[in-house]
DNA sequence: TGATAATATATCAAAATGATACATAACAAA
DNA sequence: TTTGTTATGTATCATTTTGATATATTATCA
């Protein structure tokens, strides 16, 4: 059996700043944080409900007068000992699942040019990855006053730094592909 | 619901190369293909079957008179082709779930030490699994007279700039968080 | 002889995916 | 004005995957 939830440490380290709906923290996930976790409802709600009865969060209704009902979680003490209590833990798992990879490793079953036009997809995706996180961290650059910022611009510039090497290794192997 | 098993195409790939058992696609999987790919036997198994009656698998007992029952895999026609379709698929998902790097965004929870603490654990491993490519590089170049060879060495060498620039990273990162 | 590691198949609860259902609100276009 | 579309928001579900465990045989080494 998986030993947790790994969803929960990142629904409790974005509401370590502010207080979120579900909604919220999926959108949070597919921004930034989508170019290194993912996660979809199906696993958020149902953490939410769990960390809610374990006493890691407290939900409440926020107070909009008429309008629709929306459900807003906020993180207890106990969820920022937990929160800690996994950044202190040496654990760490990177699973990564490069189905680009996947199919340059078992590229020789087809000719070289699908390998090729395979490169060639994954190159204008990092290209197109590569702008976005770059307007991130110049936008980081600018507002230099919280703590928090620095750990944001070092995540980011990890995702710089890893997407060069990236196209740089796209060049190469075109090239051997051509021979 | 998930549009189709993804260890599905991990297997005929493999067994696109030699028959094997399904103790052997584990190995496969726990080898080299780490590197990019996971896969655990409660996912194995049940693929194996289910590929059986699509036919895209053929299973076999293998003839070891009087030894212990072993079931082999071997790839049909049909499952060749399942292989080369998803080759020429245009369609490829890069799931990454980077525990390193989320324990770093959420760093500001904790003081710095925690984070520098967090990049050396990652450092120590990233530099002990580079040495690890390098050597399956070389013994890629020693043997070069076959096609799959040039794949093979193509996904070591992705894994090596990868890597290499992981490690730069962590001398950055390191740095900025000593101030 | 005994211990332990490797080989081999298989199952299972818990977790995650990715899709979908349902409903309200905002917004522009026809 | 109504119509269509997109965004917001909560929630569920079948399928897949994880990670652990069960079971049993064979190999290895002390």
């Amino acid at each position: 059996m998986p030993k947790d939830r790994k969803i929960d440490v990142v629904i409790l380290g974005l509401l370590s700043h502010e207080d979120l709906t579900g909604y919220d923290i999926k959108k949070r996930i597919d921004g930034a944080i989508s170019f290194f976790w993912k996660g979809s409802f199906g696993s958020i709600y149902p953490s939410l409900t769990a960390m809610e009865s374990s006493g890691l969060v407290k939900k409440y209704k926020a107070d909009n007068s008429g309008n629709r009902e929306k459900i807003l979680y906020h993180i207890t003490d106990k969820g920022i000992d937990a929160l800690k209590a996994w950044l202190r833990d040496d654990m760490a798992s990177n699973e990564l699942k490069y189905e680009t990879v996947l199919k340059l490793y078992f590229g020789g079953a087809e000719e070289r040019q699908v390998t090729l036009h395979n490169i060639e997809l994954f190159e204008e995706k990092i290209r197109s990855d590569l702008d976005l996180l770059k307007i991130y961290k110049s936008n980081l650059e600018k507002v230099q006053d919280n703590e928090d910022h620095l750990y944001f611009l070092l995540t980011v510039m990890f995702g710089i730094d890893t997407y060069e090497a990236y196209l740089k290794w796209c060049t190469k192997a075109k090239k051997m592909l051509k021979q």
